[in-house]
DNA sequence: CGTGTTTGACCTGCGC
DNA sequence: GCGCAGGTCAAACACG
């Protein structure tokens, strides 16, 4: 039987220069297009900030007022609870991507030692509606021992362990959010003391079918304090560089693309199908 | 057989 | 002191 030999590479520099052209005038336009929608949304995001810092301040003056009343702690629940009444107000996805400590949350405020506080750090993750699973990947490895339906969520909260290292202690929990059933909230506790070979979340733009709500185009002016290496591109400010610089833009962001779509494991997965799909097709052509 | 997940029981802290 | 809620443990189970 005839072998049959199919050439799967991806040859990229046979297309014809006023096809380049063509399609630098169309990523000139998408880019266009983007810096306009992200004028809005920096816009809309100011808008949320401001408010976020006049209900903080709010907050705090009720807070204040209380202690002075009663001359003990507001009732911590109580705080929390008024916390996520104000992260429906559409300011989580923006709030809880900074990095805070347990005692900004109210949580151990019995442990008066800041210096000994974990790090307590949220990521907010879109998933897919259908998705009821509570698995986020991050590069690191989990080990899940417990699960506990709480009272403020109907939705499962999934506890996990860091299983890469024996020493190290960081947990996570994952939790859908109550405001939006495809977003899941990733909260993690302490620091890893290893490193991670494949960080899929925090550092690139890789799963489309997980999208971490921290890494949308924002201006970095934006981005409160956080420890959290996250990935910010500031569109707007592509409207006063040069060509030169534009064309490296397109150059890189090309390569996102690619780096993104051949990370995607739906992506490869339906590239593969296609080839083998080609592979059967030369072949009963060639019969 | 080793590893990871599930899930009911248990522990602990907080509020009343 | 009691009840509630969140967090953790560990035996049972599933899977490769």
């Amino acid at each position: 039987m005839e072998q049959s030999c199919v050439d799967t590479s991806l040859n990229l520099n046979v297309i014809p220069s006023q096809h380049i052209d063509l399609a630098a005038e169309v990523l000139v336009e998408e880019l266009q297009r983007l810096s306009s929608e992200n004028k809005r949304l920096t816009e809309t995001l100011n808008k949320v900030c401001e408010n976020y810092d006049a209900l903080q301040k709010h907050l705090n003056q009720l807070k204040d007022a209380d202690f002075e009343k009663e001359g003990t702690p507001l009732h911590k629940r109580k705080v929390e609870s008024e916390i996520n009444s104000m992260n429906m107000f559409g300011i989580s996805s923006f709030t809880e991507c900074s990095t805070i400590t347990e005692e900004e949350t109210f949580k151990r405020p019995r442990n008066n030692n800041n210096n000994n506080l974990p790090k307590v750090s949220k990521v907010l993750v879109r998933t897919e509606a259908s998705d009821t699973s509570l698995y986020v990947r991050d590069g690191y490895q989990w080990r899940k021992y417990g699960q506990k339906v709480t009272r403020d969520n109907p939705s499962p909260r999934a506890y996990f362990k860091c299983s890469y290292a024996p020493s190290c202690q960081v947990k996570k929990k994952v939790q859908k959010s109550l405001e939006d059933q495809t977003i899941l909230v990733v909260t993690y506790e302490g620091e890893h003391n290893h490193g991670n070979d494949q960080a899929e979340i925090s550092l690139s733009l890789t799963s489309l079918s997980e999208t971490p709500i921290g890494l949308v185009p924002i201006s970095s002016a934006m981005v409160k304090s956080t420890t959290n290496p996250t990935l910010t591109l500031d569109l707007v400010q592509s409207t006063i560089i040069d060509n030169a610089q534009k064309s490296s833009i397109q150059k890189l962001l090309i390569q996102q693309m690619a780096t993104s779509l051949t990370r995607d494991p739906n992506f490869t997965a339906a590239l593969a199908s296609a080839i083998s799909g080609r592979i059967l097709d030369h072949t009963n052509y060639m019969e």
